[in-house]
Order: C-alpha cells, then structure tokens, then sequence
DNA sequence: ATAGGGTTAG
C-alpha cells in the first residue's frame, strides 16, 4: 500500500491538505484502512487538528469503530477537548457499533483527563461486564486513571489483578506512587521489580526513579539507578540523561550533574541545557548558569520557555538584577517568547529579594495574567526578608481575595512583625491564628544514610534514638560556641504555638538531621539535608559554622535552592 | 496497525 506510507510521510499541514483533496478525488477514500490512517495522521499529535478531523470524520458516509476510536483517543490528551472525546464514546455506544477493548481504553484516558471519578467509575463497571479487563493495556490505562484521580489504593487494585504485569504497568505503578505522596515506596518497587523475573525496567522506569530519587534528595539510590542504566545500555537516551543531569542537580551535586552533561554532547538538546542551567541556578551558580546560556545558543540550540524560567531564576538567586532584566526584555523582543506566571515570578523574587519591592508590586500589577497565590506568596517572602510590614498586610489581604491564604503565610507576615519588633501586631496575628483554627503542619528535614531516608520533624519525639541525636546536638551546640556560633531566637518562628519557655531547647527539624548524621557517618562525610521549607537565618549560621568546626561539607537542600557549606562559608553567598 | 508510562518559578 504505497499510499498509506505516503499519507505517513506527512509531516505538515498544508501537505496533508493537498493530499486530502487528492484523495477526495481518487477513489482511495473508498478504502476504510486509507481513511482511517489518514484521519489518524490529522487527528493525533504531532498536527492534532480536532475540528479539522471531526468535518472530516463526519463526511464519512459509513465510520467503524476504529475511526471512532482515534477520534476518541485524539480528544483525550488535553483536558478542554476531552468532554467532547466521551460523547463520541457515547455517540458509538448507541451507534449498533460494536466496541472493543480500545475504545474503553480511550474513553478511560477521556475521564481521566476530565477528572469526573464518577463517570470513570461506570466505564470499569462497563467495561467489567464486557469482559475487556484481561487487556493489559486498558489495565494500565485504568490504573493510570485512578492514579491521576488520587485513588492510589484502586490503582493498585488493578495492578494486583493483572497476573504477569509488564514493565509499563510496573511503571504506572510507579509513577501512581510518586503521586500520591509514597515516594520512598516507588524507590523501592525498583528493587521488587528487578526480582520479579517478568520484566527488566526500561528507560522509563529509570527516568520515573531518578525523578523520585532527586524529590527525596536521596543520592546514593540515584547513584544505584545511573549504575543500572550505564549497564544497561540506556545512557544513549535523550530523556534518560536529562534526568540524570536534573537528579544530580536536585541532590545537590552540580559536579556530577556536569559530568552527565558533558558526556552527553553528542545528544544534548534545549532540555538538556535548561536542566544544566537550572541545576546551576540553584546551586547558587548563577554567573555559570548565565554562560551556559550563552553558550548553549553559540552551540546553535535556541532556548524555550522553560529555559528563560531557569535562567531568570539564576538570575534572581544569584542576585543578578541588572542581567535579569536585560533577559526579561530580550525573551519578548529577541526570542518572541511572551512571559508566562513562571517568569514573571522569577521577576517578582529577583526584584522582591533586591528589596525593590514597590517594582515587584507594580510588576504584578501590570500583568496582562492573573497573579496566583504563589506569586503573592513569593512577594510575601520578599516583604519578609526586607521588614516591609505595610506591604505585607496589602499581599495578605490579596491572598484572603484569592481565598488562597494558608497557615504559613500567617506565618510570614508574623515573622515581618517580629523582625519589626512590634509585638503588639504579633499578639493579633498568633490570635487571628487560633481564633480561625489555622494550624500549623510541622516542618520536617530529611537526610538519607545508606540508602534509607530518615525524617526528622522539630521537637522531634517521636524518633527511637532521639536521647542520642539530642545530647549530640547538645555536644555540637557547645562546640559551635567556642567558634562563635551564637543562637538567635528572636524573628525567626515556624511553630506558631511555640511560647517561649520551650524556645530555649525548640530545635528545627534540620539540626535534629545533622546531629543524627554527624553521629552516624565517620567524619568528613558530606551531610546531605533537605529541608521542606526555608531554611532560617540561625540554621544558616549554625551550619555555616559547624562545617568549619567539624570540618565537614553540608548541602541543604531548602525549599527553594542549596546552600553548601564548606569550611565556614556559603556557597549561596549570604543572598538573601 | 486505531497502543498504555514522564518536565516547568517559590
């Protein structure tokens, strides 16, 4: 069938319009299979053109269900076409067509997509009563459904039932894992999975476990996975050592990330250098990540959304204001790349952080988007950093619109009164707090020490060897004291309950990590920390110092960028 | 030969 390859070969439009009208002529549109690879082309990714394919579908004089199917699977990929993707599974139903597995198959990715946990549940039932859910790829489809629905304990239902899982349903499996909040139990499937004898992990399993690896901060299984993948064979893939480049960045080790990376020149594209350039942004890198942008567009990549996203945020923790701006205006003007919220908020942190925070406001106000609650959060961090008071209560007060305010932002906006030292206003917010019931959740840090990641929360309690990680801490403390390490309790408060006679012994959850793992590495190990919120100006001394007194090198990983600490400095330069 | 799995500021 010459035709058909011919109607494959298509890669543009204005080709395959010319061809359409060719084929309205010949005869060949009388052929079914030719119509429907023809419409298949037009309907699905990379030209995906729904209108065009649905007049073209409904001129058909006599449509079969795989027609229908590609039809329904064509309107399942994006959320505002997929309602219409479910009423041609509907329209097929009632039709006398008789269905097949893929057409539940598409009509679950439909659901999935419109997110209706309801409808998607009678379709299992439907499909229960057809007799289709020994297929293993509407298996994984449903799988996939209750996954995105946060129905994790469905989904794995599903899994349990299917007798010999392939590796896409163990990848599911997975990706259903990270989530739904049980990263460290995906990492571990990657283990199980290898004894199962069925299936080997593939390069999507390693891309899903090097992900999972990077959100946990945890090295050593990142190391273990880019291992497997050098034995494997499946360093040659494009996607696979972009995630390790981003997993090395999100462990904290920029170094080995740009080992990845050169040894990745043969096949690097814009994904690869946004990785690299983002990895060096948060690493406090920010004059590298400004060349390697260069660089990359010397090396004839043109860069894209997301790497101005990075660029701009090296640009605004390196606090480089003047490049950061210059980048800005040249991303419309240069690359016709129109700013989205991700730019414009690495503009409101880069000018908030500088302490230009009546420019950051009137950023925010001039933009033709709708600002999120993230955006005002970022212009709260800022008003913070600087004492602005007056600012922060008119951010609040456009949080409280957006019915978008939570516990830590009152927790900002107490810190902005506490650094003030006006008491009186801290008095009211602690009050406001508790008269609206607004709690809370505990800060926790995280510290991986072979292979297994512990969690340690401030005040920690709960924790089997807390008698020794206390009086460690204890000893620490004393040592820091003798070089100058001097604690400072006042501004800084992530518990709203704590009064003061707890303070004296309140410890944050980081310095609980630190302490376990100075007691359980021998010395010179690095301590690798991640911390879920940001780390404050008194855990920034304490660490700065300890790894002079120590002599150790400390990464933490906070929740917006690193700080390394090594030999009584910082990497990210004290910017605040 | 109509196929199921993954990214984006703080």
């Amino acid at each position: 069938m010459k035709i058909i390859s011919l109607i494959k070969s298509c890669k543009h439009k204005p080709h395959l319009l010319q061809l359409h009208s060719f084929l309205l002529r010949s005869s060949h549109f009388h052929n079914p299979t030719v119509f429907l690879a023809f419409l298949s082309r037009l309907a699905l990714p990379p030209l995906h053109d729904l209108s065009y394919s649905g007049r073209v579908f409904s001129a058909f004089p006599d449509p079969n269900v795989s027609l229908y199917n590609t039809l329904i699977r064509a309107h399942s990929f994006r959320r505002d076409s997929s309602r219409r993707g479910f009423q041609f599974y509907h329209e097929l139903l009632h039709s006398g067509i008789s269905s097949n597995a893929l057409t539940a198959t598409a009509a679950v990715k439909c659901c999935a997509k419109m997110e209706s946990l309801s409808i998607g549940t009678q379709v299992h039932g439907r499909i229960w009563r057809d007799g289709y859910l020994s297929d293993s790829l509407l298996q994984t489809t449903l799988m996939d459904f209750y996954s995105a629905l946060e129905k994790g304990n469905d989904a794995c239902k599903v899994f349990d039932e299917m007798p010999e899982p392939d590796v896409v349903a163990w990848n599911v499996l997975i990706s259903c894992y990270t989530r739904n909040g049980r990263t460290r139990d995906a990492l571990a499937l990657f283990d199980v999975m290898r004894r199962s004898d069925s299936c080997i992990p593939d390069d999507v399993t390693c891309l899903l476990m090097l992900q999972a690896c990077g959100s946990l901060n945890s090295l050593e299984w990142g190391e273990k996975v880019h291992t497997f993948v050098l034995e494997h064979g499946l360093i040659g893939s494009r996607r696979v050592s972009n995630s390790l480049i981003t997993m090395y960045s999100r462990c904290g080790c920029v170094e080995k990330a740009f080992e990845v990376f050169r040894h990745s020149a043969d096949r690097r594209d814009v994904v690869s250098w946004t990785a690299m350039i983002s990895g060096l942004a948060c690493s406090g890198y920010g004059r590298d990540a400004v060349e390697a942008f260069e660089q990359m567009q010397s090396e004839g990549v043109s860069p894209g959304e997301q790497t101005f996203t990075a660029l701009l945020s090296a640009c605004s923790h390196s606090g480089l204001v003047d490049e950061g701006r210059m980048y800005f205006q040249a991303m419309g003007h240069d690359f016709g790349v129109v700013p989205n919220v991700h730019h414009y908020g690495c503009m409101v942190d880069l000018l908030g952080r500088a302490g230009m925070l009546d420019e950051a406001y009137g950023l925010i106000r001039s933009m033709r988007i709708k600002p999120d609650a993230t955006m005002w959060r970022t212009l709260l961090g800022a008003c913070r950093i600087h004492g602005h008071a007056g600012l922060g209560e008119r951010v609040i007060e456009h949080l409280v619109e957006l019915k978008a305010q939570e516990a830590g932002d009152y927790v900002l906006l107490l810190n902005i009164y506490s650094s003030c030292g006006d008491s009186d206003k801290v008095m009211e917010v602690r009050k406001a707090m508790k008269d609206r019931g607004i709690h809370t959740t505990p800060a926790s840090s995280t510290i991986e020490l072979k292979g297994k990641v512990h969690e340690f929360f401030a005040d920690d309690v709960l924790h089997p060897r807390k008698r020794e990680i206390y009086e460690m801490l204890g000893e620490i403390i004393q040592q820091l004291r003798i070089g100058g390490y001097v604690a400072e309790i006042s501004s800084e408060m992530q518990r709203a309950e704590s009064e003061s006679e707890a303070c004296v012994l309140s410890y944050h959850s980081e310095k609980l990590a630190a302490a376990f793992g100075i007691l359980s590495t021998p010395p010179g190990t690095t301590l690798r920390i991640a911390k879920d919120l940001r780390i404050c100006v008194d855990c920034h001394n304490f660490f700065k110092i300890l790894s002079a007194v120590y002599n150790r090198r400390v990464v933490i990983r906070d929740r917006a960028r690193f700080h390394r600490f090594g030999d009584g400095v910082c990497s990210c330069n004290d910017y605040w």
